[in-house]
DNA sequence: ACTCGGATCCTAGCACCGCTAGACAATCAA
DNA sequence: TTGATTGTCTAGCGGTGCTAGGATCCGAGT
């Protein structure tokens, strides 16, 4: 019983390997460096380990895009937390999410951009992405407004910021004007 | 000087072949199956062919994501002209902008989510880019609000119909709130 | 009218991609 | 110790974007 739970231990080990190494992979020369030879050398395997754990490339993306997912939510809600006052909670929350994607970009690539195999907003929604979305509703809730239904607000929400993510980082937006979208995003949509 | 201009003219034509086939291509299987093989195919010659025109496929995503640009600054402004009142207006832009990308998700994933190789928000950014920025602005200029430069809005209001386009097409939003969530974005955002 | 030279195009091939079949080696059970 | 099972690797398939080099065509000049 022991040898298999060692080699299960083992195996679990090797799959966070192959997906730290994906994501470092992709955080430092981008996805499109992440190819399944690149990656099967630097966790010094053949390319065949990798579809032992993983149906293909586009579930290595997906397991990437999960514990990305976790740790967005994580980290809005330690700002959020730490602030007082909707306003300010409001503020907290756009300005962590944008940080996560400016500071993390293949992560935010690989949840929102590339085809993970995710599923979204439906029943088997994996769980990481649906608590990130409740991380975004937790504080947004209170900002909706009298008659808004909080998830239809929380959506709005994030895809504006996800949108102002996505440009600025495509370069598609003035850089100088950075803070004053979040401001004017804040003041314009929350209700305080 | 006249068979130089009739092979001008032919070349010009074939470059055009190759722009309407590769959208249609994108359009009808997505761009992953816009491969320069079978692009070639499809306008009957070979390969190499391509390259004469175009220095590599992404000039081609380019050469549509202009031709997307114009199209999408008509669309828009066609729209927001036949609208009484600003308020009419912006509804009419949010749901031009929004039936475009969802009735050509090809050209808008070559406008915002490839790579085409062109440059935004900049000095040597391609006009029709420019004029589609203009042509959004136009209309949410005089709904910006005091103090609050119409570039700046335009950019926020933009950045949130991006988003918004972008996870819906994903299937990252709920279907039934999307009339819902243009109304919300229009109501607040703009200053009536 | 005929050849010459340059423009034009295609065949063939490069290095790389995601993915997999099948041979081989290591490990465990009897 | 033997046999079977598990694990891993080598080699290769069909595809990708892109290009070198040879053939072919066609207008220009004698």
């Amino acid at each position: 019983m022991s040898v298999q739970e060692r080699k299960a231990r083992e195996r679990a080990v090797r799959e966070r390997l192959i997906v730290a190494t994906a994501r470092e992979l992709a955080e430092q020369q981008g996805w499109d460096a992440v190819t399944t030879r690149r990656l099967a050398e630097r966790i010094e395997y053949s390319q065949p380990v990798l579809y032992s754990h993983f149906r293909g490339k586009r579930e290595i993306i997906g397991a990437v895009a999960l514990e990305g997912a976790a740790e967005m939510a994580a980290a809005v809600r330690a700002a959020t937390s730490v602030a007082d006052g909707p306003r300010a909670r409001v503020v907290a929350l756009a300005r962590a999410y944008l940080d996560f994607a400016a500071r993390n970009p293949a992560v935010y690539d690989a949840l929102f951009q590339l085809d993970g195999g995710l599923a979204y907003a439906q029943e088997d929604t994996p769980e990481p992405l649906k608590d990130a979305f409740a991380a975004l509703m937790e504080s947004l809730a209170e900002v909706a407004g009298d008659g808004v239904e909080p998830g239809l607000f929380t959506e709005v929400f994030w895809a504006s910021l996800h949108g102002i993510a996505t440009l600025t980082r495509a370069g598609r937006l003035l850089p100088e004007y950075a803070e004053q979208r979040v401001e004017l995003l804040v003041d314009r949509l929350a209700v305080l």
